[in-house]
DNA sequence: GCCAACGTTGGC
DNA sequence: GCCAACGTTGGC
């Protein structure tokens, strides 16, 4: 079982947004990202868990744990002319974007911020480093070893 | 709000 | 296929 690291902007929707949903469940859709895509459509799966990442606030940092529930299937928002995330050069027949559904896991009591993250050594190789911009990234089983000393 | 880094677009 | 221009992301 893989995990990953899923970023978002509390201000669109929040761990505590999903932890609020119908079933403690929502789609992840809005991927935009032929890199993200990628991973979403040919590399997660069912039952891989999800760490939490909040961008674009005060407190930057992994906030919390979720489950992958779906395969991934067609993002329906890029058929809908209404959408924000519509995308008018993706056919039915050839989808372009690909989303998941999240189930809520845990929210940590205090999150691992992004600050306290750049303080550890084993932990500099890690893609949210590397690739400081991609929104869904794998976690190594190494670094996952450290994450979980940290909650714990 | 600023700005660096990165991704996408489109002319050639 | 190159590359300049432009748009977006995300930490600070």
């Amino acid at each position: 079982m893989a995990h990953w690291l899923f970023k978002t902007e509390p201000s669109e929707f929040s761990i505590g947004d999903l932890y609020k949903s119908p079933g403690h469940t929502a789609r992840w859709d809005g991927i935009r990202n032929y890199q993200a895509r990628n991973l979403l459509r040919d590399e997660i799966e069912q039952d891989d868990l999800v760490w939490l990442y909040h961008s674009q606030c005060r407190a930057v940092g992994l906030v919390g744990m979720a489950k992958i529930i779906t395969p991934a299937y067609p993002d329906p928002s890029q058929w809908d002319p209404e959408s924000h995330y519509y995308d008018a050069k993706s056919s039915m027949d050839n989808p372009r974007w690909y989303c998941v559904d999240l189930c809520h896991q845990t929210t940590f009591e205090k999150p691992i911020l992004l600050a306290d993250l750049k303080k550890i050594a084993e932990l500099q190789d890690m893609t949210l480093f590397k690739q400081g911009r991609l929104s869904v990234q794998p976690i190594s089983a190494h670094h996952i070893k450290i994450l979980h000393r940290l909650i714990s």
